[in-house]
DNA sequence: ACATTTTATAGAATAATATTCTAAATAGTT
DNA sequence: AACTATTTAGAATATTATTCTATAAAATGT
């Protein structure tokens, strides 16, 4: 396993959080777009202290990003793929250029480090099984490096969350 | 492969969408609290149809919902896992049954039906090892039609983005 | 136990933004 | 070329975010 992968400058420490910023964070979780003033009528505290403990989640990293998700049929990208991937050297260097490489891949959504028989596992969303197979040939085992690849195919979406706050 | 698992009611029709509307949606989709104002002077457009071009496509569901990314770590849930599961009876009931017990489960952050040896593939999320034994011994096991559970650690994250449009 | 410091809060004031409305412009169709 | 649809800009209004000041609560040290 590549020794770099792991990110560097990552501080895992936990934040101090009372039940009102989870009251909070769970509300944002659902909807990013919720105002400040909807949140403090169901929390029962005024505008000021929610605005404020939202800048310093935002602040101290508890707050990562506020995105929109797209259905990915709308935009005609109707495969799912998980695909395996373990890596012929396991050197520092070549660790890094693989993750480069997989940065770069926008089709590659996903990127995990992994135990067991494989390096990394990877979600990749694309148009159909033709520009899979591109993705594969072409992009994917492009890469020097590479070692074996195995696909797994999703064929349903069973349950997809972003809700970690309970 | 249990038949119900594939969602219902899901029209997999592409929206139509022209260049400002994917432009729209790359900005939203990095930060759902971008104005739309900002949005406006990006693309060289109005306030009134970049609004207007949101909510067609909030109505449409191109645009499926906007959330808070939380950072796991931060609120102390340091392990994640990627199991697979295969059922031993593969009836309609029996698939129906496992998904109930699935969006029950908020350990669970995802879950697809996939090709291959396994079922299901569950992307699980908690605060260390005890707490995934917890999970994987008295919540998921416990499950009557429960046939191979097979557990794959996650050791770092290389790649996690929800950008779809490019 | 009391005083002091720090932190959190409410309510008001201001700034910024969203949303709606009307009219003009553009593109597409017969 | 005339008609219809759709899209757009700009202004007006409504809503919300943000900042400010004063008060209240909690924590700390003596």
């Amino acid at each position: 396993m590549p020794k770099a992968i792991q990110k560097e400058n990552t501080p895992v420490a936990t934040a101090v959080l009372d039940k009102k910023d989870m009251a909070i964070l769970k509300l944002l979780q659902e909807n990013a777009r919720i105002t400040v003033k909807e949140i403090s009528e169901k929390i029962h505290l005024s505008t000021t202290p929610v605005h404020e403990r939202i800048k310093r989640m935002e602040e101290r990293g508890v707050i990562k990003q506020y995105v929109t998700l797209v259905d990915q049929n709308k935009i005609d990208l109707n495969l799912m793929v998980i695909c395996y991937v373990s890596l012929k050297e396991h050197s520092k260097t070549a660790g890094v250029k693989f993750i480069k490489t997989i940065n770069e891949l926008h089709e590659v959504i996903e990127c995990y480090s992994i135990s067991g028989e494989f390096d990394f596992m990877l979600k990749v969303v694309c148009k159909d099984m033709n520009a899979y197979y591109d993705f594969h040939v072409n992009k994917l085992s492009q890469q020097e490096n590479m070692g074996n690849v195995q696909s797994v195919f999703v064929m349903g979406i069973i349950k997809e969350t972003h809700q970690l706050v309970h």
